[in-house]
DNA sequence: TCTGGGGTCCTAGGACCC
DNA sequence: TCTGGGGTCCTAGGACCC
């Protein structure tokens, strides 16, 4: 018996998992008194709201609120407000993931706080029950609350976990792989909450009169063809049902690399933005190293804040191939120098600089030869072996290159930073029995 | 005073070739 | 004066995501 795509197609089931409010949800677990109190974790640089409880979703504060704007209506109301603390939400992250594991061998990390779970070939389960099961065990080990979705799409899936999430007599869970009215939930779904759907298109689409889930579903094929891609014809067949998005359950290597910060006080002097380029391209090199990588091609750029007046503003950046792919932090970092020489102007207020790194490939997959000094055991690659080893076992930056700066005076704003409670032993709030 | 960071994918258009 | 056309490769930029 052979069966058409459509119908092999119909025994796909996805379920994404997705934390709710994740980073508060992190904090809140280390801090049980502030449970049902209004939370917010700011971004990097202590800049934008970037996660809130749901008590300070419903005082009002929207999602990438400046935070400076919101200060005085956040002290007045009494919210808790933390800097993001990556060490602590990485670590939170994995064990969430890993507790996943247990339910399927098919996953996705999605992001760091979301998964996508196949369960095709579960449907002898009672799959509603299955899910609720995977939400308490989440919660009962890692003690993070999840919402999940479940539908025959990754897209569907991200539209049911929504409704998972906020409607409370779905407690979390939503089911529609076998829904007999599918189409209820794409029509109070705004098109701009789609999966693949953002700002730009959302105000696209309603010039077309497309404003909900259930109008893009009905659009023409060569219409959204034209007009959103490719990408924009998948999502539209996702929400008919139809998978086009595939669970990509391996991990790739990076194709790109960035390292980029605003820095906590602006910076003028070429000495303090050359410690900044160094600084950001020591640390990109790491992650090139830690995936096994080699790049051929190096970007950096400097900007003021795009907040200034026209004559105050002043973006470059500079792209250059290497010769030689490379992993080398002194040879990357000797070009960055090279290209920040002929980039940086004085008489500017730099807000923002960063690095990023592409054309990446494997290590292994380049030929080498023995006249290169990049070849596998080379002098160069032992030095950089022994020191991520070192830097490994002693922290980061117990070694560094000395361009990178000793003071760091341009270093990012983190005051009311967290401890790094699941990573560092000798920071663990003390027990009182 | 203060406004995030790190990724992915796709396309248009230029360069180049025959 | 008239001034190819089609294929391929590369890159910059724009859209999206969390």
């Amino acid at each position: 018996m052979s069966s058409t795509p459509s119908e092999k197609n119909s025994d796909e089931i996805f379920a994404l998992v997705d934390c709710n409010n994740f980073y508060a949800s992190c904090e809140r677990i280390f801090r049980p008194e502030l449970e049902k109190k209004p939370i917010v974790i700011l971004s990097n640089n202590d800049g934008c709201i970037v996660s809130r409880s749901n008590e300070a979703k419903a005082l009002g504060i929207p999602m990438a609120a400046a935070f400076f704007e919101w200060k005085e209506f956040i002290e007045k109301n009494g919210i808790h407000v933390f800097s993001s603390n990556y060490a602590l939400y990485g670590d939170m992250s994995q064990r969430v993931m890993d507790t996943l594991t247990q339910f399927t061998p098919k996953l996705e990390i999605y992001s760091i706080d979301e998964a996508f779970l196949s369960l095709s070939g579960f449907d002898r389960l009672d799959l509603t029950e299955y899910v609720c099961k995977i939400a308490q065990t989440v919660k009962k080990w890692t003690g993070i609350p999840v919402s999940v979705g479940l539908a025959k799409t990754k897209t569907l899936a991200k539209i049911a976990s929504r409704f998972g999430k906020r409607k409370p007599e779905y407690a979390g869970v939503c089911n529609i792989v076998n829904h007999p009215d599918v189409d209820s939930f794409l029509k109070v779904t705004d098109v701009g909450k789609i999966w693949g759907i953002g700002r730009q298109n959302r105000e696209l689409l309603n010039k077309y009169d497309i404003y909900t889930a259930l109008d893009l579903k009905n659009a023409d094929d060569s219409f959204i063809r034209k007009h959103l891609t490719v990408v924009g014809l998948r999502t539209v067949w996702e929400l008919r049902g139809e998978p086009c998005i595939e669970l990509e359950e391996i991990n790739f290597l990076k194709k790109a690399i960035a390292c980029t910060r605003s820095f906590g006080k602006p910076i003028e002097t070429y000495a303090a933005m050359s410690e900044s380029i160094a600084f950001h391209m020591s640390r990109a090199a790491e992650k090139l190293r830690r995936q096994k990588s080699i790049a051929r091609s190096i970007h950096i750029f400097i900007m003021t804040s795009r907040f200034k007046e026209r004559e105050e503003r002043y973006n470059n950046s500079s792209t250059i191939s290497l010769p030689v792919p490379t992993a080398d932090s002194i040879t990357l970092l000797h070009c960055a120098h090279g290209m920040l020489r002929k980039i940086f102007k004085p008489g500017y207020k730099y807000k923002k600089a960063g690095v990023i790194l592409t054309d990446i490939l494997p290590e292994d997959q380049i030929q080498f030869d023995i006249f290169d000094s990049e070849y596998p055991g080379s002098q160069k690659q032992k030095l950089m072996k022994t020191l991520d080893g070192i830097n490994l076992q002693w922290g980061r930056n117990t070694i560094h290159s000395a361009s990178t700066g000793i003071n760091r005076l341009w270093k990012m704003k983190q005051a009311r930073l967290s401890p790094r409670y699941t990573t560092r032993w000798e920071e663990l709030p003390i027990v009182h029995s």
